[in-house]
DNA sequence: TCAAGGGGTGAACCGTGGTTCACTGCTTGC
DNA sequence: GCAAGCAGTGAACCACGGTTCACCCCTTGA
């Protein structure tokens, strides 16, 4: 063979993949997924719409790996609260609380990604993702049962309203606020319902 | 003028409009409402798609009329409920505890509407009904801090992530039971959550 | 310097699905 | 019976957006 690619090539072609993945963050961002034409990825970008289909295979792809990038560090947090020393009431009221300033200081990607809606083959994404999340919460409500903070019920099924319920009051202040996003006492009040939720003390 | 529908014209006509919305109404149950294409519409109400913009301006309008028949009927109930006699807390309990029953009969329309995402425009009727339905439940939060039988909080608030837990309650059950959707105890397991959300007595 | 081939380009292609419109048949009112 | 015109029809039209591909430039390795 006489084409290798260099050190510097490697380098120059990961560097045009990372920018195409942070204008499509940046698209998530402004218009949600549904709003991710390989268009608007390419302008953002600044490469040609043709270019982005030498990284990605195309839109799917190029979804699935800002959803990825995105959720992986999103949970990778929650995992990291769920498996911490203290009680389990305490843990699902950081977990909460955490998440919900995550999503809120973000810049819309988090809540684009995990809490708005998309249609079809992203919502399968999705769906997947808010599960992965509901078994973390779940696992928590499982906990607190265990040490007998919590009362007896299907803990998958409060990690599922869980996830609901904190979506929800996201998108919602994210809909409505617009600028006015910066209510420093969103996070806490969601966590206080979601421990109110899984049955903890008042 | 020479021709002026007689009555019986006329019931033809709203026979005919009514086969499209119940047609409308079967796709949507079928395949959400981003399932809903026109000629799929046509051909189950068995009419021409030409014949659809007789009755329908487009798209658009067919599929408000979808949520909006739908949803008058379920947030109806919801109001009556909450303007029952009885105390707050077992208002909120029988409101949450119907409407969940209710959506997991209705063969997904409902839920389909009220609880399932779409996108772009459709999914802002879904926010406005879904608003609609926070301040409902929110204002039987109100109530119950008025009673003392809830603690103080921010009713919308709780109102809008009530709608998240039951929503998600019921979507993730539909996505996964298949069949399996007669589980009897969902409604007043949900209830149960609704109530301890708000703060009620375990 | 030169052959080989990978990467960037963007106009063209294509499938999907909502909308239109010329035509037909039937009902209405005389 | 007859003119008028509304309702039904469905093929054609069009917009949109993802995907492809022929082309060119540039790097690579000799």
């Amino acid at each position: 063979m006489v084409y290798r690619r260099s050190a510097a090539a490697e380098q120059r072609r990961d560097r045009i993949r990372e920018d195409v993945l942070r204008a499509a963050r940046t698209i998530v961002a402004r218009a949600g997924i549904d709003g991710l034409s390989m268009a608007a990825v390419a302008a953002e970008a600044g490469v040609a719409v043709g270019s982005l289909y030498r990284h990605f295979a195309g839109r799917g792809e190029l979804i699935a790996a800002v959803v990825e990038r995105t959720c992986r560090r999103e949970l990778d947090v929650l995992r990291d609260i769920a498996a911490g020393p203290e009680a389990a009431v305490p843990r699902l009221e950081t977990a909460v609380a955490t998440f919900t300033r995550r999503a809120l200081d973000s810049g819309r990607v988090a809540s684009a990604v995990i809490c708005e809606p998309t249609s079809k083959e992203p919502e399968l994404l999705r769906r997947r993702i808010r599960a992965e999340m509901a078994t973390i919460l779940g696992g928590l409500v499982a906990d607190g049962i265990v040490e007998g903070a919590l009362p007896a019920q299907d803990a998958m099924l409060t990690g599922t309203a869980l996830v609901g319920a904190v979506s929800e009051a996201i998108v919602d202040r994210l809909a409505a606020g617009g600028a006015a996003t910066t209510d420093e006492t969103l996070p806490a009040q969601v966590a206080t319902m979601a421990v109110r939720l899984a049955g903890g003390p008042r």
